[in-house]
DNA sequence: TACACTACCAAGCAAGCGCTTGGTTTGTAA
DNA sequence: TTACAAACCAAGCGCTTGCTTGGTAGTGTA
């Protein structure tokens, strides 16, 4: 299961473990997964190749780990922004908020992975990572639907399809958004909400 | 330069290094650049691993001829796509409906390819597809200028940040949009459209 | 002191990689 | 028939890859 409620740990704390996620979220996200190879990832932590292996049974089983506690964590941020919204309208917008978070911010590498690396996993590695995916977008859908239940979302619109759009126009801010510049979250936050809003 | 008005052609003719670009297409983006191996190549077009660099220099050549191939084919499909349409919520719309057929049709692999193995090219690749791409993105923020003057377009929004967000939502597609399934590209297309326009 | 355990090193193996080489076949045109 | 170039093959080189192996240093427990 995930962490207690209100604590947030991203499994990546200062064991060799941890160490080893770390630098591997960093390292796939600005290489990719194939062209990091085990001898890259021992030296960013300061081990022999070979030693990696007491850690993890296959390079395989390290992009899968990172996969896994990026999806536990960013769950929990997600529960608990809709935890403190009052109303439909900014509970969509604690969910595009920590999204945007997600993929920009504190855990952007990690994040990156999961979405740009995908294919990199066995189809049984897949699987799995679906199955923890499927109440993170289970939230999405629920709060689309008190929003459109609202009237904030135009009856024509299709929700499921709606989702998948928003989940692109989120995801690709890692191509362009900087975070630090002129534009912060908040304000990128406002400008994906009116996508989703009738009267945006 | 592209091809002549009304004429497309992908440059993934019947000839072998025609047939060498169709397969790559298809290989790098099933399989990823780094796991598709020359031998792959190879044995798909039917001749020996060595025989590819008769007509390439590098691997990483192939993959920076299809990403150029299919750059000059798109830019030529949306600009024959704004020439036929009347006014700017209809050209907006040709847009859209060009990016995602792009994306999901005819050079749905390749376009895929551009988008998602973009960090496998040399940097100086990379410099010359943005090139490429820069007439490209003008024809966007231009459309999206009319729609803004029309009144298409709230006031409020930010027009290069409602590219990039649309330009995410529609490259999204190509992970979970099926075509031939319940919805087709037209439907889809107003679906996007929705996310720009403020009655949407 | 003895034992067990985690973390690690040094060395290297087998396989696969991009690419090269020298030579052969095939199509075209004078 | 000859000439020539494009297209291709068979073989393999030099290198890198993920991963294995056998052994060692440090730490906590009894």
């Amino acid at each position: 299961m995930a962490s207690k409620p209100g604590k947030l740990s991203n499994g990546m704390d200062d064991t060799p473990r941890g160490r080893l996620l770390a630098a591997a979220a960093h390292l796939f996200r600005s290489k990719g997964f194939e062209r990091t190879t085990v001898r890259d990832l021992a030296q960013e932590v300061g081990i022999q190749s070979g030693s990696i292996f007491h850690h993890f049974k296959t390079k395989e089983e390290i992009l899968r780990c990172v996969m896994e506690e990026v999806i536990h964590f960013n769950t929990d941020r997600m529960r608990i922004g809709l935890e403190q919204s009052a109303d439909p309208r900014e509970k969509l917008l604690a969910l595009i908020r920590s999204e945007l978070v997600s993929i920009n911010g504190d855990t952007g590498e990690a994040m990156a992975v999961l979405i740009f690396e995908w294919r990199c996993l066995k189809p049984e590695s897949q699987a799995h990572i679906l199955e923890l995916r499927s109440h993170y977008e289970r939230m999405w859908l629920d709060t689309l639907n008190e929003c459109k239940e609202a009237g904030l979302i135009a009856p024509g619109r299709d929700l499921f399809v709606l989702r998948r759009l928003l989940a692109g126009a989120i995801s690709w801010s890692h191509y362009w958004y900087k975070p630090g510049g002129q534009m912060d979250i908040e304000a990128l936050a406002e400008q994906a909400l009116y996508l989703a809003l009738k009267e945006g």
